[in-house]
DNA sequence: TTAGGGTTAG
């Protein structure tokens, strides 16, 4: 048979399917150039790499191998996907063609395989081979991939010396887009100014670069230049522009250019509305923002992920997580960037049961190890009052970076787990070679504050301060100083305050609350009027005094502050606590009975007090803030938020859900606290309660705080 | 018979 009506046979034959090899084998093949050339071409499109080989096999064994042939199949072996068998093909070639270099070297560049990609245009430089502006274009991205800057230079010198710089535009955009990658705006620049024949690709990369940078401003001169010159920006211009106005942070800049863009057709286009919708969500206008998601029919994974981290970025944290159940209906699937979105909307939410569904769903999509993913997943861990769970996914991430240590030893320090947030402060500080930072010390402080280890703290206050470069921030001296002010050290903890430059209002409270503590009036007064100058119009600072004076029972001092707020129109904003149950949220307010189920609530709410009183509790009414009788006061004290979460929680779980979790807005009152350790008793169960600051772990009669909040 | 630019995160 000859190979002509081989090729024929192989076209026609019902039994497509057959192997090549079977039939071709058994053929004696005599074959031209031309005909081979065909076959080659014929492997092509249905990326038949196994009969490529043969073709190749047969190729050689006819001493076909000329350079023209050689094109071909090396083209043929990239696109059939075999990298290895072109290479192996161009390194046997004695003088392989400039076209043959170019698209290797331009396979590996967009594969991802920088290494290779500049080590095969070495060689090819080596042999004497003068790249061409393929090989440039190509080239530059696996130099900027790499950071390779000093190389990357060097073949510039070349590109500038074979006069390719100027007079051609795709190599000037690889060598704009290479700069800007490598940071060096500079260069980039000038680059692109040298350019004869500017386009929209040449100046995109440089907006691009000035984009990713955030010189915004920059980004912005070169897109109205472009517009000025006639030429047209399209949607890879926009997306990149659009980045800038967000972060110039000017919604009419941004306003004109999204009206451009709809003068010009593009309004929907995938990238440039990803850009839009998270521009609009920067600038907290949400239903643009929607409306930008809206107007495309296939938004892909990174639409998805904008409009999920823009719902969250604007308050809607529970609207993300709808957002999210819908994506996983469409045909775009998350990665790691949406999971680390959707955990962050969790642990906002201290939804633990759909966290843990997310981590699920992260372990089967093989990302959890991630560190971003990871690092959301312990601070979710740690904010829904679980740091065992946190610490597992610590001890399985690959390796532990700056923030997920600094993430786990948060967590720590949100739980009171004062001990392991000193020795992970220590490992870190002294087994890795990571860098400490502000977050790093805010953390441990937090941790020593939570456990009320005082001279700890002090040691650790004084390391930052002196031992490093680090800003001590308004947030540690707060730390030290409600760790000072707590433990009855109320002197140390106003001259600390002193010391500060500008102590902000937050400081003075921050004192002002200890001296409420430890019924300090006369410092409180004093400290008072300091948050007044700061903070005018602040609620809390008037609640602190006002609570002060009742727990004094200074009454007529209460009934002025009230009268004073009354006069400034400052109200107090209500407790609430609530608990997630199914994935379902249920929120409470002291003595509100507008639950659907407030009967049984009531019913079991009375069961427990009654339990937890003949375990020995007492109310203790002076956490009453309100002057009224007794028996009123303790009436008052059973229908605070959280104790109402906590029946409804145990009415509505069995026995066996060994441990129940609720949230609360502001702090625990002292006498929930002792009622809760009661409970526990009472019912053989866990109860975790995050208050305002951190969590209390209820168990067996005590609290891991030790009752020191 | 080969070439250049984009949008999302702890």
């Amino acid at each position: 048979m000859r190979l002509n009506s081989f090729i024929h046979f192989r076209n026609c034959s019902s039994s497509a399917s057959q192997p090549f090899f079977s039939i071709a084998t058994h053929t004696q093949l005599t074959a031209s150039s031309p005909c081979f050339s065909s076959l080659i071409h014929q492997c092509t499109p249905t990326k038949n790499l196994s009969d490529l080989k043969i073709v190749h096999t047969h190729l050689v064994k006819n001493g076909f191998c000329h350079l023209s042939l050689g094109h071909k199949l090396i083209d043929s072996y990239l696109k059939c996907g075999s990298m290895s068998d072109a290479r192996r093909l161009l390194d046997e070639m004695p003088e392989p063609h400039i076209v043959s270099w170019n698209s290797v070297i331009s396979a590996y560049a967009s594969q991802n395989r920088s290494g290779e990609a500049v080590e095969l245009y070495g060689r090819m430089v080596s042999e004497g081979v003068l790249p061409d502006e393929y090989t440039f274009s190509s080239v530059f991205r696996a130099f900027s991939r790499l950071g390779v800057v000093l190389e990357a230079r060097r073949a510039h010198g070349l590109a500038v010396v074979l006069g390719l710089e100027t007079s051609n535009v795709f190599v000037g955009s690889a060598l704009v887009d290479m700069y800007a990658k490598l940071g060096e705006m500079r260069d980039a620049r000038s680059v692109c100014d040298r350019v004869w024949d500017q386009d929209v690709v040449l100046l995109t990369a440089l907006i691009v670069g000035y984009a990713q940078k955030g010189e915004d401003v920059e980004a912005l001169e070169v897109f109205s230049d472009m517009v000025r010159k006639g030429i047209r920006p399209n949607e890879f211009t926009f997306s990149s522009t659009l980045v800038s106005c967000a972060n110039f942070g000017d919604a009419k800049v941004g306003e004109s250019v999204h009206g451009l863009m709809i003068k010009l057709g593009y309004v929907s286009a995938v990238a440039s509305q990803t850009s839009l919708l998270t521009m609009y969500s920067k600038f907290g206008m949400v239903k643009e923002s929607s409306r930008a998601f809206n107007a495309l029919e296939n938004p892909n994974k990174i639409t998805w992920t904008s409009l999920i981290v823009g719902l969250i970025q604007n308050g809607k944290e529970e609207t993300s997580l709808l957002k999210f159940r819908k994506m996983m209906r469409s045909s775009a699937k998350p990665n790691s960037f949406t999971l680390s979105s959707v955990v962050c909307a969790c642990s906002r939410l201290a939804m633990l049961d759909t966290g843990r569904q997310i981590h699920a769903l992260a372990t089967k999509y093989g990302l959890d190890w991630r560190n971003y993913v990871g690092t959301a997943l312990i601070d979710m861990y740690g904010k829904c009052g679980t740091p065992d769970q946190a610490r597992s996914v610590f001890d399985a991430l690959v390796e532990a970076d700056l923030v997920s240590m600094n993430s786990m030893i948060y967590s720590y320090a949100l739980n009171g787990c004062g001990g392991e947030a000193l020795d992970l402060f220590y490992t870190m500080r002294d087994l890795t070679s990571l860098e400490l930072n502000d977050m790093t010390f805010l953390g441990v402080l937090l941790a020593c504050n939570n456990s009320g280890l005082v001279e700890e703290g002090q040691r650790i206050f004084t390391y930052l301060r002196e031992k490093t470069d680090i800003k001590v921030s308004s947030g540690h001296y707060a730390c030290m100083v409600d760790l000072l002010g707590r433990s009855g050290r109320l002197v140390e903890a106003e001259m600390l305050v002193n010391q500060v430059k500008n102590p902000d209002a937050v400081l003075w409270r921050t004192l002002l609350s200890a001296c409420r503590i430890h019924r300090a009036v006369k410092m409180a007064e004093r400290v008072w009027t300091k948050v007044l100058e700061l903070a005018p119009g602040d609620e809390g600072t008037h609640i602190l005094l006002s609570n002060l004076y009742a727990s004094t029972s200074n009454w007529s001092q209460v009934i002025a502050m009230k009268s004073t707020m009354r006069d400034m129109r400052l109200k107090k904003g209500p407790a609430m606590s609530w608990v997630e149950i199914d994935r379902e949220v249920h929120t409470f307010m002291a003595g509100d009975f507008s639950h659907p189920e407030s009967e049984k609530i009531l019913g079991k709410l009375g069961e427990l007090i009654r339990k937890a009183k003949s375990l020995g509790y007492i109310p203790d009414t002076s956490f009453v803030l309100q002057d009224m009788d007794e028996d009123k006061k303790e009436t008052s004290l059973y229908y605070h938020s959280e104790r109402l979460a906590i029946a409804f929680a145990l009415w509505r779980t069995s026995d066996k859900t060994t441990c129940i979790r609720v949230l609360k807005n502001l702090r625990v009152c002292g006498d929930c606290h002792t009622w809760i350790k009661f409970v526990t008793v009472a019912v053989g169960r866990e109860i975790i309660a995050r208050d305002s600051k951190r969590f209390h772990h209820f168990k067996n009669g005590s609290c891991s705080c030790g009752d020191y909040w």
